[in-house]
DNA sequence: CTGTTAGCGCTTTCAT
DNA sequence: ATGAAAGCGCTAACAG
């Protein structure tokens, strides 16, 4: 017979207290207390009768629930998922069920999830690789009604996550700073200056990169970060190749397969207008980048070198191995937690650190 | 001010009818049902209050709630967050929420969870990777107080999710089939087999298998019908390693790392006895056997050849291309969230697909 | 067809 | 320190 959940007014009228008595023994009350004799016996029989208390019931009496919302672009990229799995973690320690929300990039599913959190009254929501951030309207931006509607549903978003916020919630977002919400951001700018200045003094004096998506800040911040750093350096990039799609590896394959052929075209070639090294915004891109290059029939580095951002831990293996910017994004992922649940001061940064491997090897000469 | 959202009852006294009737308007009561003028003044006034229902609410009224828990090993292993990108793509369609848990290979909190989905009245819960099952018993297994002690825990876990079934929810296990319980199973043995069958055709004589950790399934099976395939066609494997850890890419490393060096010190070695092909059971154990076989100054495949299993996608680039069995992951998720919810005739079962590729070359001679 | 009224399981005043 | 009772927002009998 289904056996029904064992309610707590059993465990009340089994250890012969009233209600509240029961409740207040289990949770212990802020405010009142119980006798230790009486505190010990709702427990033992709670034990003995395998209680656990109903999640919904507890949200509808406290009016607040026991739920952590997390919503991804896309759970099945390592970079998601690995800040999943430090999510996952921070969320058990702190006795939070953990909502996950795979939106596959589209806006109005994320904002949906928001407002979902918020309805449904979960105690935080945290938001990773929200494409909330608007491009800069640079030369290769799209078209202004694109623009437009991207805005407002950025401003949509931003409003419901304050709402949610104004109505008791968590927020944490994970990448860059949102209008002034709590953010474990990461330093993408100087990640990407830094690995840039790693590359010149590797040897490396031409430039190549993808930029991934336009109005994907990530994206965005990266690019420039290794740009301003490359003038700095009195360096400029040769060729920049904005990547349409979702910073995949199939957007950094077509990436490098048009940079790769506007060189052959390029009368300047033999100027030495080839990259010697082409930074890709993300692992995953440069995986892509480096099978487009093999597949024009050129090889990693030997002829042109390749750079990711991530350092995701199940690439660490493709070869030749992928020099990177390494992210700790499982910490990230606590650390976001921790932030939106209030446990930590706010709006951390996380460095990342520059990983020289084997695909862009010391340049001599 | 944190506006509180919005209740029924508001709704319903702005639309200047019962309670109940609201109920009824919006979510079409069974029985019941509301003259059309009514109804479209309650649709109407939910719009423009911008109401929607709390689900704790509702999940205490019905009975049941709208959450829909997915177990995983570990959420940032490539093999899990792709299966999570099927539920969750199933379970929005479904209008349920998903509920994650990243057991990280704990029993007891697969187990816990198991238990929590329960008390929280889940509509569905889906077990992806349970260990459920055990060891035969061979050669290398545990010893007997390990046994026994998982023996317990997959019992304790079978019943839990048996209780929770007849409590009113659904289940689906990953993998295999545990105790009659609904599965989406991938044929992991036949898989293996054709693999097995795929190398022999391409001249392969000699094998070696990372088998993957005892007390595993999924592994077990994988090696079962590797093996059972090659006797059938007359060859034996060489060498089979027994991977300790969890199925990962740092298993799969020491598992070839002591392949190896068992093979260096064998003086049968000029007889013949290297394997000229591994399989390792799944792909990110491949990979793993790949840096190792680097590591020790041989060539892939030039001096071993290495094949895997699952297809992973972020893997595609890893060089050289592996081989592998195609397992749709995406799609076992969608289809064991169809099943957890009674959408389909149950125990499905999911056949891989060889794909052979660069790792294991044809070979002449 | 619509409205009234019990709960669902738990927390939390408010009395005692 | 304990208990009785009032909800939390919603659904589902049960009356009209």
């Amino acid at each position: 017979m289904p056996d029904a959940p064992v309610t707590l007014s059993q465990v009340a009228r089994e250890a012969g207290v009233s209600l509240a008595t029961a409740s207040r023994a289990i949770n212990g009350s802020a405010t009142r207390s119980v006798r230790e004799d009486l505190r010990e016996r709702v427990l033992e029989t709670a034990r003995r009768l395998d209680y656990s208390p109903d999640p919904s019931a507890q949200a509808m009496a406290r009016g607040r629930t026991t739920a952590l919302g997390l919503v991804v672009h896309d759970i099945s990229d390592p970079y998601f998922s690995t800040i999943a799995a430090g999510v996952a973690r921070a969320a058990e320690r702190e006795g939070l069920i953990v909502t996950l929300a795979s939106t596959e990039h589209s806006p109005d599913r994320e904002l949906a999830f928001v407002e979902l959190a918020r309805r449904q009254r979960s105690r935080a929501i945290i938001l990773a690789g929200s494409r909330i951030a608007l491009p800069d309207g640079g030369p290769e931006s799209p078209p202004a009604e694109i623009l437009a509607e991207a805005a407002g549903k950025a401003r949509a978003l931003e409003m419901a996550l304050t709402a949610f916020q104004e109505a008791g919630g968590g927020v944490a977002t994970i990448g860059q700073g949102v209008g002034g919400l709590p953010v474990v951001e990461i330093d993408n700018a100087g990640g990407a200056g830094a690995l840039a200045r790693a590359l010149h003094g590797a040897g490396y004096r031409r430039f190549g990169v993808l930029t991934g998506p336009p109005g994907l800040r990530t994206a965005a911040d990266r690019t420039d970060g290794f740009l301003e750093t490359l003038s700095a350096l009195g360096c400029a990039a040769l060729d920049r190749d904005v990547v349409d799609g979702n910073f995949t590896r199939d957007g950094g394959y077509e990436a490098m397969t048009r940079l790769l052929s506007r060189m052959r075209g390029d009368a300047a070639r033999s100027a030495g207008n080839i990259p010697e090294v082409v930074f890709a915004v993300n692992d995953v891109m440069a995986v892509g980048a480096i099978a487009a290059v093999r597949d024009a029939g050129l090889s990693v580095p030997g002829d042109i070198a390749v750079a990711g951002f991530d350092d995701i831990h199940t690439l660490r293996d493709v070869t030749p191995a992928l020099t990177t910017v390494r992210v700790p994004l499982e910490e990230v992922g606590e650390a976001a937690t921790r932030l939106a649940l209030g446990l930590e001061a706010k709006n951390m940064v996380v460095h990342g650190e520059v990983v020289l491997r084997d695909s862009t090897p010391e340049r001599s000469g």
